[in-house]
DNA sequence: CCTGAAGACTTCAGTAGTAAAGTTCGAAGC
DNA sequence: GCTTCGAACTTTACTACTGAAGTCTTCAGG
């Protein structure tokens, strides 16, 4: 009955063209990049996700796995510093880190030195899975940007470092909750 | 005392040596663009947040005006679309369509040739705030693109183009939610 | 007509997040 | 050496989303 078995969602062009048609003071070079950016990495966490998945993982475990890794040996952050890092409220790494000690990829500690102070740490079963994960993931990131020459893939990578350094600047630290608004 | 007060995020330079240090094989060039990517999302959104919350809406309110305005006049889709547009479950948009009418921003009828059917439909409240969060979303998205040339915007909207097509491609459909793995 | 299957939305139960209050320990002043 | 302040994590109450079950309507067949 519906001739529009799949209505779904527009193609970046009709979005782009449908911009144009209610609000007309828009650059449609600009929206086509956001646009582009926004639609780019809903698809990329929809990968990554499947992928994290297939580990027996989250997208959300990964990331602290990511965040324990990316700060070397010995593989150790307090939650608070895992919670900046990861953009979550202190609230929300502690349940991340129960059920990640739940189910054995990370430890937790108290500081002898200062015992109000926790760590939290890599275990090899972590570490395996972070591994794993890298595996799929750079595969995946070599095929997304396979159309693209060497020349290009520079090119993108500086034009992206632009925008990026421009949000930086107008935004000091970010790193922490949506919300730091007042 | 501490050192380092702000022990936070690490640059992008920081955290594409520790890959290189963590994980040999992976190229350095892509790994700054997905990197850059996914950062820079990370804080659009923040910016997107900040100003919506200005205008006493959330996020999620915005991208369903986001998406009747799209779709065109007369600015009415059923909650089954938005679910699909919007990438949630149908329960999800109940819920939000739910809360969206309480504060007037859409309305919620039966659709008259088939009473099992709803249509969501904006209200004039919700096109003057979606008005007014694109004027702030522009002014902003202008600010952001401020460094590069003319040229330079069209090269990256053209690179980023040919990602989403190669994302695109290999995911028929991932407009649903993201779990349509199995 | 009545029945059964399919479609579209809603309801329910469970999970993950935020904000704010609570707890515990360490450090600085008196 | 007590006491108070502050830092770091946890707990609690609430909000939003997912997946699965439920309800209601339409449509096709006997």
């Amino acid at each position: 009955m519906a001739d529009t078995p799949g209505p779904a969602e527009p193609s970046l062009e009709e979005q782009i063209a449908a911009y144009q048609r209610e609000f007309q003071d828009l650059d449609p070079q600009v929206e086509k990049v956001v646009s582009a950016l926004s639609r780019l990495n809903r698809r990329m966490n929809v990968a990554y996700g499947r992928q994290t998945a297939e580990l027996g993982i989250s997208n959300a475990e990964w990331e602290v796995l990511k965040a324990l890794v990316l700060a070397g040996r010995p593989y150790r952050l307090g939650p608070g510093d895992l919670a900046k890092r990861l953009g979550l409220t202190p609230a929300a790494m502690t349940h991340r880190i129960d059920r990640m000690v739940a189910e054995g990829l990370v430890t937790r500690e108290r500081d002898g030195s200062n015992r109000v102070r926790v760590i939290v740490g890599l275990t090899d079963d972590g570490r395996e899975k972070w591994l794993d994960a890298m595996r799929l993931a750079s595969v995946f990131e070599e095929e997304l940007l396979q159309d693209l020459s060497g020349e290009d893939r520079g090119k993108l990578g500086e034009l992206l470092t632009k925008l990026l350094r421009r949000v930086e600047t107008a935004q000091p630290d970010a790193g922490g909750r949506l919300r730091d608004l007042d």
